[in-house]
DNA sequence: ACAAAGTCGAGAATCAATGTCGACATTTAT
DNA sequence: ATAAATGTCGACATTGATTCTCGACTTTGT
């Protein structure tokens, strides 16, 4: 299961995604992606921070500020988004490459056979979903797609 | 990821496939597999009992008492057990058949981008996980698989 | 009867998820 | 210069899940 916190976020860049597809520049505002997306306000802050910090979005500070995207959709990448906000994607810590850390109580992961396994399930998770990007997302609302469908 | 408790149930039935594979017909007591998988045993306990609730094995109460397989390695699927020990798969509880639950704040399914997109990537890595048996744990260990290299 | 086993509900300890809050920093308009 | 509108940040509260442990009970073979 993804987070809520994970759903927020892509509530967010979708609404940011929807205001540039719309020709519109200026950055829009916490309150405004919170109104528009339905996430707690202040919940929101810390979720745009962390996507912030994943180098997807920019902040605009003082009057007039907000946050906008800062890469086109088809080089947002869902799995980054994932890892920045839910952590490691890998079944077992020993797989992920970024997060890797040794099973606690494993003598050898070589010979480990539920390593090996999830292994192979892993790898083909991840050509999925390291293909998927936020123009997917935008795609598979074409000639229907509205924000309010989303708030949840 | 999936949870140290998931971890200790393949452990255990690797544990008595192996024992099975030996063959020997009578049951292992959750001591005996405690100390063989490295699995603290009052918690097995709890474990075992989900596991036989989900069919996989049985269990004999009394002196000499203890479980064993009551299915064949090549029918004892890995996502059902998934399911039966860390609760649905899906990434998002509208996407489960067995437990759907309705996202709380959401308006629309049948528009929702996320869960549109969610769901595909959700139906291909069913494709994976669903095929997936015992006996391919069983199988990917050969000519070197030890119960102590899965300590972890 | 006794001992060796599984069964079951309660609960402790820790950690993660989901927020809320107050104080502060930055920028722009007037 | 000041005020107002904004983002930033750390601390905290609440709730639920995870990972166990424990004690009491039940079942069965000898």
């Amino acid at each position: 299961m993804i987070t809520q916190k994970m759903k927020y976020a892509l509530k967010a860049l979708l609404t940011l995604a929807d205001e540039a597809a719309n020709g519109r520049p200026e950055p829009l505002t916490i309150e405004e992606i919170a109104k528009r997306s339905g996430t707690p306000k202040r919940f929101l802050e810390h979720i745009l921070l962390e996507v912030r910090n994943a180098g997807v979005i920019a902040s605009t500070r003082g009057r007039a500020g907000g946050y906008s995207l800062i890469k086109k959709p088809t080089d947002i990448s869902i799995s980054e988004l994932l890892r920045a906000i839910d952590g490691p994607i890998a079944p077992l810590p020993c797989l992920s490459r970024r997060a890797y850390q040794r099973c606690e109580d494993c003598t050898d992961e070589a010979t480990c056979r539920i390593r090996k396994v999830f292994a192979e399930v892993f790898w083909s998770y991840l050509l999925i979903i390291d293909s998927l990007t936020l123009e997917d997302m935008l795609r598979s609302g074409e000639a229907q797609q509205q924000v309010l469908g989303e708030k949840g």
